[in-house]
DNA sequence: ATTATAATTAGATGGTTGTCTAATTAACTA
DNA sequence: TAGTTAATTAGACAACCATCTAATTATAAT
């Protein structure tokens, strides 16, 4: 996992809530833009350091691309955090 | 909580392995300096960045700079965290 | 008061980020 | 083959970040 890339991407707003709306469902560009105020290819940009995080995965469907939320990326995150404050991570089940 | 200058604050190596320093006990910039290959005005740039985000704090003891983890924030964080992807955060005994 | 030690602050520099407009690629439709 | 829609890529720009050297502040010791 690249720690630095996935902190960086979520030390922004628009990127965590991007990955809110994720949460509630695989989402396209288009379906997103209008809970922002920012341009479609800022938008673009912000999938794009997703992406590079692992933090979403995107797949074409026609004319769409179809973002996820790429899960397991997340709860490592989530781990080595704990790791680092030194709390047992003994919860996985 | 200020999670972009959380966020932010984790993104960096450097400031990662302080708190894991930090983690096994108080510690001065002066005994940290000797773990990186950094500049101790470097180190200090890192250490304010890690209080901005009250990650860490400092306590003055004479000529010394004591630094402690401020574990309340880090847990928050991970309770964002669980929170953005979904995860219940039913673990919290 | 002077000197020494611990650490921060000031200032400079090269690299990265967030945003925009303009141009391009990709896929569908008629 | 155009024309349309969806989205990215290119290029520019101001703001921020990591690092360094040099200067400063704060405390202690003689």
């Amino acid at each position: 996992m690249k720690e630095n890339s996935v902190f960086q991407a979520l030390a922004d707003p628009t990127r965590r809530e991007i990955l809110r709306l994720l949460r509630n469902g695989d989402m396209t560009p288009g379906e997103m833009i209008g809970s922002f105020n920012i341009t479609q290819p800022s938008l673009s940009h912000h999938l794009n350091m997703l992406k590079q995080a692992d933090l979403v995965i995107a797949q074409r469907q026609g004319q769409n691309l179809v973002y996820s939320l790429n899960v397991s990326v997340f709860e490592e995150t989530v781990g080595m955090m704990l790791d680092i404050f030194g709390k047992k991570n003994n919860n996985k089940e």
